[in-house]
RNA sequence: GGUCGGGUGGCCGAGGGGUUAGGCUGAGCUCUGCAAAAGCUCCCACAGCGGUUCAAAUCCGCUCCCGACCUCCA
């Protein structure tokens, strides 16, 4: 099949064309968590993102090294000195060690990512990993001369850095402007100017974690570490990087700038930004103290939450804005997701039903080119720059088709055998593969839970043929009362359960 | 303040010069013992004011709101 993919590139702001650098192979690299707390809502819809950037390249053909990286050293929170490391801090708060912390959060945003079916990355560097890496590139920065060292500490030497090269292309910033802008008392501070920024910084001996380096002993600067790893696995130019809208600047903006002075070559071909999840139209963020932790959504439990919602609909409600929107979480949001997520599994589900039989009525070449032309467009939506909210229109589109053949409204057999299976092909495709919103949300013992039900059912069919409708319709409410919902069917009773 | 992005029907949310977004809600109908589900139909919106154009929600200008970044942040 023939793709013509085109991605929207933050650096050129224009939505081009995707030419990989050595096709089959895509090099992809995102920014993933620092890890010192629980990663929340906000934090996965980018890492959602990307998710579905990785299955949709991989689906349609290439073959993908996908990069997210786990940033576990502590970064200064500012280059001035008296900025906080957040892991430390974390660290003293609960009583254990950096590493300890690392560990635990790290995990904990293992466990998120497999609830909400994020597939691991082809690799998951860690920032300590690679101290040697970071340590080589600084190297390289200060012999190319743009980078300084004082007492102990490298920075970036950004005016230096531009008698040569640009900066500040990617967040469209002025570097005049920001050093105008950022006129503190800074009297202390060891920066040439404002806008240069630490890739090594000195640290005490009661910073706990700290590595030894040719300038003393220190830590790395946040920005190099995604340089390091990306040039490391993926080599000095590569296809794309992503990250949230919130990392364009200063985060990715250095990046570029390390990697242009170090092998003096821009690093990355495609930059993508997600946008941010805002609660009110503000963004979601921890220190804003409107976040939601994926636990307080499976059970409710949050303030603003009227209802425990389940972890599918979730990541369907994500994927029904654009990317590069922003999407407001709110709970009437949320439930119209949920129904809209409930109307397609029924119709995924009425899909994998389906048995094809051949009849002796002739097709119907309108009905044939109708199907056949949706699953070309859930196609070319996502390929224009992974638009999942237009292909997921499309979707339900393909749904209503599917649920009119299930009802018999259209018979299945007016469109020909190949037709029906493009169609099972495609969707299915889409909601395993591409969307992945396929996943079980079922809680306990499903197998007895269908015996159980099993023995309900019999029991009511029994009722409902002396046509004892008070008592059949009082199972079928006290069971929709404990959220089992019984459905009478043409061919039978279905229920389903959320 | 600087830079960038946005204001779409009751709600969410696509699109972005002329042609249906889609979902949720609401109303009606079909099917059904009744529900539910499903299907069909209806509710034709684009902040305001000007301008360009045969044609603007879509382009341009101005105004008013909102947000992001400029500190750590997905």
């Amino acid at each position: 099949m023939e793709h013509q993919l085109k991605i929207y590139d933050s650096l050129t702001r224009e939505k081009r064309l995707f030419v990989p650098l050595n096709p089959p192979f895509v090099g992809m690299y995102s920014c993933g968590p620092t890890v010192y707390n629980e990663v929340h809502l906000g934090n996965l819809r980018t890492f959602t993102t990307f998710d579905v950037v990785y299955r949709y390249l991989m689906h349609i053909g290439y073959k993908v090294r996908y990069v997210r990286n786990i940033t576990d050293a502590g970064h200064l929170t500012n280059d001035a000195g008296e900025g906080v490391d957040r892991i430390e801090e974390r660290a003293k708060l609960e009583r254990l060690e950096p590493m300890e912390i690392v560990r635990k959060y790290t995990d904990n945003f293992h466990d998120v990512c497999r609830i909400f079916n994020l597939l691991p990355p082809s690799i998951e560097p860690t920032a300590t990993g690679h101290i040697v890496e970071q340590i080589e590139m600084i190297k390289k920065i200060l012999a190319n001369g743009y980078a300084y060292e004082v007492n102990g500490s490298i920075y970036f030497d950004v005016r230096k850095f531009m008698q040569k090269y640009e900066y500040g292309k990617l967040s469209g910033r002025n570097v005049d402007e920001l050093i105008e802008g950022s006129r503190e008392l800074d009297g202390q501070e060891e920066k040439k100017n404002s806008v240069d920024f630490a890739i090594w910084k000195s640290v005490s001996p009661n910073h706990i974690q700290r590595w030894q380096s040719p300038w003393g002993e220190g830590i790395p600067g946040w920005h190099l570490e995604c340089s390091a790893m990306g040039t490391k696995y993926l080599g000095k130019q590569f296809d794309i990087h992503g990250g949230g809208m919130d990392l364009k600047f200063p985060h990715h903006e250095c990046e570029i700038a390390q990697s242009v002075g170090a092998d003096d070559i821009q690093p990355v071909r495609y930059w993508m930004h997600a946008n941010m999840l805002t609660v009110n139209g503000d963004k979601m963020s921890k220190s804003k103290g409107n976040s939601f932790l994926p636990m307080e959504l499976f059970t409710g439990k949050h303030a603003m939450l009227e209802k425990a919602y389940a972890p599918m609909p979730v990541r369907f409600f994500m994927l029904q804005a654009h990317y590069r929107s922003t999407l407001d979480f709110t709970n009437s949001a949320l439930q119209a997701a949920e129904k809209g997520y409930a109307r397609l599994m029924t119709a995924y589900k009425a899909l994998n039903e389906l048995v094809y039989t051949k009849a002796a009525a002739p097709t119907v070449p309108a009905e044939i080119e109708e199907v056949q032309k949706l699953c070309k467009e859930v196609y070319e939506k996502m390929d224009d720059d992974f638009n999942t909210a237009e292909a997921i229109a499309v979707l339900f589109e393909m749904g209503k088709k599917i649920n009119s053949y299930k009802e018999g409204l259209i018979t299945l057999s007016s469109i020909d055998e190949a037709t029906f299976n493009l169609l099972k092909t495609t969707f299915n495709a889409f909601i395993k593969d591409i969307l992945a919103i396929d996943k079980e949300d079922s809680t306990g013992d499903d197998g007895k839970e269908k015996e159980l039900m099993k023995v309900i059912l019999e029991l009511r069919k029994d009722v409902r043929a002396r046509k004892d409708f008070a008592a059949s319709d009082k199972i079928r409410d006290e069971l929709l009362k404990i959220g089992i919902q019984v459905k009478d069917g043409k061919d039978g009773v279905t229920w389903t359960m959320n």
